[in-house]
DNA sequence: TATGAATGAGTCTTCATTCAT
DNA sequence: CATGAATGAAGACTCATTCAT
């Protein structure tokens, strides 16, 4: 057990990604600078070369690590519940209420996703594991009869939009609205499409049918 | 006649604009280099100062123009048709054609509009007009009772919410999907939540009234 | 005659050295640009090069121009007296006066002096006129027995190192002293080593003869 | 002892200031490069950057640490002599030798001085310093009836036009002449001015008597 | 001649990364 | 392992000068 020395490296490594969470969210990638994470982090900057190869590779770290938190979070609140209406509501409580909590992380993503330091593809690689869970979600409860037959990879895809839109606007917004009263309308908006009912099918022009 | 001259000032106004875009989509504001632009515009980088002050300035004339002629088409073909179903169907066809079309400008919304060139309550701010142009669409169908009373606010930002959420995932896929399989899933998605109907207000455990 | 033409051209010639000089004299030679001499001139860029080869040309045009007339009036003024200590009068009164109304160009002397536009070299060449000229009518004036024997060389210099302080002070002064006392001080300041008189001589540990 | 440390910054500092010294000796502010300042003090741009944080403080830092010096000096030598003459003399003999030793220094002082790097003001602050000195020595000798009521002001400043119209001579001049020649004439130069007499007061239209 | 749009070399400043201690 | 001084490549912006009209 050189567990003094292990644990030590391993707290650095943790200061330095909240460092660096902290700083990206507040700068973005490209004017983060290194020399303020090390600040941050309470270590010197050539320390952070010890721990992380280069700027892109913390970035990398930081979306990496907050991000399979909240997709372990999502789906294990999502498992816990049973019925398609509950698990979508932990889905969205979930990241909403992660949102609260890890705003820097949040910002990040909201943010500079797009440049260089994170290509869309790997965001959508991320979100594509919630998303399929919801997917297999939906389907068995088209299965079941518990919801009419919708196209589920889109159903999937609209309720991570509203999500995000939401919790966009939450961040950027002054006024603190309670989680209820978002998650409520989300819920409620999706669950109006997978009712089963004579009214809303013969409104929809096409059904879609598969993926 | 001077026009000679202002045509070809307003020519290189318009290649610039149009490098701009493309090398913001690119690489992002911070690393979208001036010298490229420039290049791609066809003039030497001191040009590009004889039109724009700044870098900062083309940023923001590249999305200002293009944000302004989105939101004007979107108001016009809203205002086009008549009926909810209708002027819903029109935003969300304008807004995914026209990211078609103009991609570059689009990627660059996507993925800098939180960075420091430009303030998310800018961008928000140029979302408000299509957004509340479809609260007031919403509100007079609700008045009439065309549609059941909804929260009006939310229901107009879940629609943008659907919308950008299909553009994003449109601009990044490699498969082109047709426009109107897009469209109708938005369109029957959002319609059906406004639908009367017993079974869906009772699922509602909140019915929103207000903003 | 051309006239016409030629008049138009003189024309342009000295509003485009009267712009300048009060460009320069604002800004200094590097950070005064020739769009401001221009607009300033009331003329295109471009016709300044057709005036001047370049702004270096421009700048020595000014200087020699205004230490022309600096001289040129000096002089005369000078020759105009009889008697040396009237002749210093002259000389001091002359140059205080022309600071007062060509304030530019002497802050332009003041400042940019030594810079690489106009050599150090060069600048005593110009003072060289007038200083000769002092020092023969302190000559005149040794030989008369008007004055005692001096250095007449560093006796010329001298006048002219406390004309050029005193214009210094006035110009970076706000309040504005009556030039006659600023002169009665160096005239009678001058005038007091000049006089013959056994105490001064005493005085002088070394009684200069040459040059 | 992290002092190996220290003494390398320090020394690193006084490299790039004396670089320095030279390069806007030579070139002036505006034409002074950093990257030329970097070679020369034999170090990378980059480096000069950890020192100071723009080229504007690196001209000041010279400035202000010669000045301090040169003033320091002065105060000293005048101070350590006991009456008027032998104060005069101290005060320009150390100046002129000052500008001997310190050629770079009294280059800049001589041409950039009005520039924007350093205001006309500011320079006159740092002359205050040594100006007040002299009127409070001529102060004193005229109370003790050393020498005759003169404007203690204008007397000071005149000393000092002196001085520095035979430094700048020193400094352009290729022949080398002894300290004292140049010495002794701007001290017997202004003695005459100081001396009582009847002579000499006659000779004076006016007796300035205040400030 | 007169114009003013176009050019591009020149400079300050920043900051990721390296490396001697 | 930790440090932080040193590096130098990179990029925004300026402006003297040219040249087509």
């Amino acid at each position: 057990m050189a567990t003094k020395r292990q644990v030590v490296s391993a707290f650095r490594r943790s200061e330095i990604l909240r460092a660096a969470r902290g700083v990206f969210a507040r700068k973005g990638f490209v004017r983060g600078i290194i020399d303020e994470i090390a600040k941050e982090a309470g270590v010197a900057k050539g320390t952070v070369y010890l721990y992380f190869h280069s700027k892109r590779e913390i970035y990398r770290a930081v979306l990496h690590c907050d991000m399979e938190s909240l997709n372990r979070t999502t789906l294990e609140n999502v498992d816990a519940e049973t019925g398609l209406q509950k698990k979508i509501r932990a889905f969205v409580v979930t990241r909403i209420e992660k949102s609260e909590v890890n705003r820097d992380f949040f910002k990040i993503m909201d943010s500079d996703s797009g440049s260089l330091a994170f290509t869309r593809s790997q965001y959508h690689n991320y979100l594509r594991g919630p998303v399929e869970h919801m997917k297999a979600a939906i389907e068995v409860a088209v299965r079941n009869g518990e919801v009419r037959p919708v196209n589920v990879n889109r159903t999937a895809w609209a309720i991570t939009d509203l999500t995000r839109g939401t919790i966009q606007r939450r961040l950027s917004s002054t006024e603190s609205i309670p989680v209820d009263e978002d998650v409520d309308f989300i819920v409620n908006f999706v669950w109006a499409t997978l009712q089963l009912g004579t009214g809303v099918a013969s409104a929809n022009r096409s059904v879609d049918a598969g993926s």
